[in-house]
DNA sequence: TATGAATGAGTCTTCATTCAT
DNA sequence: TATGAATGAAGACTCATTCAT
C-alpha cells in the first residue's frame, strides 16, 4: 500500500536529515512510522533503497523549484538564471531535510548506494535545465559564447559549495552569515558570467 | 616510535578516503598497517584520534600549497587570487586521499569529532589566508570594496562546490572533464570579482 | 515477554552468584537462558541492568523473610529481634545464590552500579525495620534507650558479619560449623543488648 | 632483587585498594613502581600473585596488631578482648589500603586466588590468637564455658560485619557515624559474652 | 636483568535482516 | 499482510602475558 511506503518514508526522512544515514536504524524509522520492522521489509527491500527513495524525492522537489522558475517568464537572461540560483536557497530553506539527504551525497555508504546510476542522472536532469538556460543566454548574445552544460556545472557547483561550506565545518559563524555569503556569491557569478 | 604512527596512519589514508570513516575499521587499519589491533591503541588513543591526525595532516598540507602560492609576488591581485584558487585543483590531485579526507567532512562522524574546534580553526585559518590576498585587491583598488573575509568565504565555497560536485554526486562524465569545469569556474569567479 | 526475562534472570543467578560479576559475561549468560547475545539485549539494556535486576530480587527476598516475621507476634521484644536476625539466616540458606548477589556488593563493578542510590536505598529500609524492633524494645523498657537506628545497624552489621566470613575467606572448617557460631553470636547479641 | 619487589608491592597497595584487583592493571603497577611491565614479570609470576603477597602482608600487619595487644598485660579478660577487637578498628584506620585488600576477599578473583589455601591459613591464625584469649576467660571463669574458637569466630565475624557494611554499601549517612556504630558493637559484644 | 612493543583473545554492545506465527 | 522476537556477525576497545633485543 502506497500509503505505508509514504508513512516509511516521512519517518526516514528527518532522521537521516539529522542524524545521517548510518546512524539512523530501521527500528527508529519503523517506530516512528508506527510499523513494526518486520513490515518495513514487506515495502522496501532494505535501508539502502529508504534512503534512495528519499534521494529520489529530494531531487524530484528540487527540480519542480527549477520548474517552476522555468515556467516563468523574465526579462533578462541574468534575471532567470539569478532565479534558478535563487531557487536553491530557496530549495535549502523550505526544504532543509531534503537538501541534507542530498548533500550527505553517498559519504559512508555502501557501493550499492553509491554507484547507483538512477540517482547520477538525477543530477544531471538538473543540470541539463541550468545548461539549457545558458545556452538561452549564448543564444540572446548575453553570454559569451561556451559550452552551456559545462558552464551550468560550474555555476551549480559553486552554487552548491557556499551550501555546503556550513554543513561540512561547524563553524557558527559562517552559520550566521551563510545568506549574505550566498548572495555575494550569486553577484560574483553573474557578474563573472554577464561580464566576459 | 614515530615510524609505527606513520605505518597507521599510511594504511589509515586511503581506507578513510575510499571507504569513509564509519566503514574503516580498526581492524583493517591495522591489517594494512602489518600490526596487531592492540599495537595500533598503543599509538593512538582511539579511531578518532587517528582520523583527526588525517584530517590535521590534510590540511596542513593544503596550507603549505596556499603558502607557497602566498610566498611568491604576482604582477597583479587577480593574478594572486587565481593562483591561489588554482592550488585547490593542485592540491586534489596531488593529494587525492587527503582531499578527500577533508571532503567527507563530518558526516557519520561522532560528535566528538564533528564539534572538533580544532578542525573548525584549520578551516578558518584557510579563509583567512584568502580573505587577506582579497582584502590586499580591495587596498589597491582592484577589488570593490567589501568585506574581504565573507567574499573569501564565497570565493572558496565556490571553488571547494565544483570539487564536490563529482564527489557527491558519481557522474563519471563529469569526472573527465571537471579540471576545465574548475578552471571555467575561476575564469566566472574572478571576473565577476573584478569586473564589480 | 516476561517469560523471557526471567530466563535471563534466572540464568544470571547462578553465574553471577558463582563468578562475580565481572567474570560473568553476557555470552555466558545468553547461553545458559538459550537465547542469542542480542536477543539478551532486546530484554535489558546490558549487563549492569541484569545485576541490578538481581539485587533488586535479592532484597525483596529479603525484605519479604523480614515482612513474615515482623507480621508475627512474639511474646518478649528479645524473641522478635531474634527472629529478625534468625530470618537473615534462614534466607542464607534458603536462597543462597541471591544471598551471594548482595553479598557481592559493589567490588570490582562500574561506578554506574556502585554509586547507585536506589541500591542504597533498599539496604536502608531494612536498616530501618530492625530499627523499628529495637525502638519498640526501648520503648518497652526491655533495651536500655540509645539510638535505636544506630543500634539496628550494629546488630545488622554484625549478623552480616558472620555470613561473610566464609564468604570472604575459603575456611572450609567454618563452613561446617557455621550455623553453630551464627547462632552463637546471636546469643551473644542478644545478651549484650538485653543486659545493658 | 628485593627491593624491586617492594617497589611493585607498594606501587599496587594502593591501586588495588582504591580501584579493586580487576580494575588495577599490570601497567598501571608497574609504572607507580617506575618499572616496565616485562620487569614486573622477573618478580612476581603474575598478577594474582601480586594481589597474594599484598594479601600477606596486610593479614602479617594485622597479626602484629594483635601480638602487640597479647603482649600487653590487661586487668581483666574483658578488657584484653577489648582491645583485640579494638586493634581492628585500628588497623582499619591505620592501615585502610591493607584493610581494603582483606576486605576485598576474592570477589572476582580467579579460582587460582580464591582457593588459595595459604590465605586461608593467615585468617586461622588471626582466629586462634583470639579463641586463646576467649580460652583464658573461659579458664578464669569470666566466660560461661564454650568453644574458644567457636566463639572467636563469633566475635571476629560481627567485628567485621560493621566495617564491611560501609565498604559494602555506599550509605553515607553510616560512613559518617561508623566509630560510633564499631564501638556501640563492641559494648553489645562484650555485654553479651561476659553476661552469660 | 631489563625493556616495552606486540599480541590476540576476550568483552560489551549494535543493528540489518530474517522468519515463525 | 503484519508482527516483533531472534539472530549473529561485526566493531571498538582492553589488558595479561610474552619475547626479541
Amino acid at each position: 500500500m502506497e500509503q505505508k511506503r509514504d508513512r516509511i518514508l516521512k519517518a526516514a526522512l528527518p532522521l537521516v536529515a539529522k542524524y545521517g544515514y548510518d546512524k539512523t536504524t530501521i527500528e527508529n524509522i519503523a517506530h516512528d512510522a508506527r510499523l513494526s520492522v518486520g513490515a518495513t521489509y514487506l515495502y522496501f527491500h532494505g535501508k539502502s533503497q529508504i534512503f534512495i527513495c528519499l534521494y529520489e524525492e529530494a531531487i524530484r522537489r528540487l527540480e519542480k523549484n527549477f520548474d517552476i522558475v522555468l515556467g516563468s517568464t523574465f526579462s533578462t537572461t541574468r534575471a532567470k538564471i539569478e532565479a534558478l540560483l535563487m531557487a536553491y536557497i530557496d530549495y535549502y530553506k523550505n526544504n532543509y531535510e531534503y537538501y541534507r539527504v542530498i548533500a550527505s551525497g553517498f559519504w559512508g555508504k555502501n557501493l550499492e548506494i553509491s554507484n547507483s546510476p538512477v540517482l547520477s542522472q538525477y543530477a544531471i536532469n538538473i543540470l541539463n535545465k541550468l545548461g539549457q538556460a545558458v545556452q538561452d543566454g549564448i543564444d540572446k548574445g548575453d553570454i559569451h559564447p561556451c559550452d552551456a552544460f559545462g558552464t551550468a556545472v560550474s555555476l551549480w557547483s559553486m552554487n552548491d559549495g557556499i551550501l555546503m561550506l556550513q554543513e561540512k565545518t561547524h563553524i557558527y559563524y559562517l552559520n550566521d552569515h551563510f545568506e549574505e555569503y550566498y548572495k555575494r556569491s550569486i553577484d560574483i557569478m553573474l557578474n563573472g558570467l554577464f561580464s566576459i
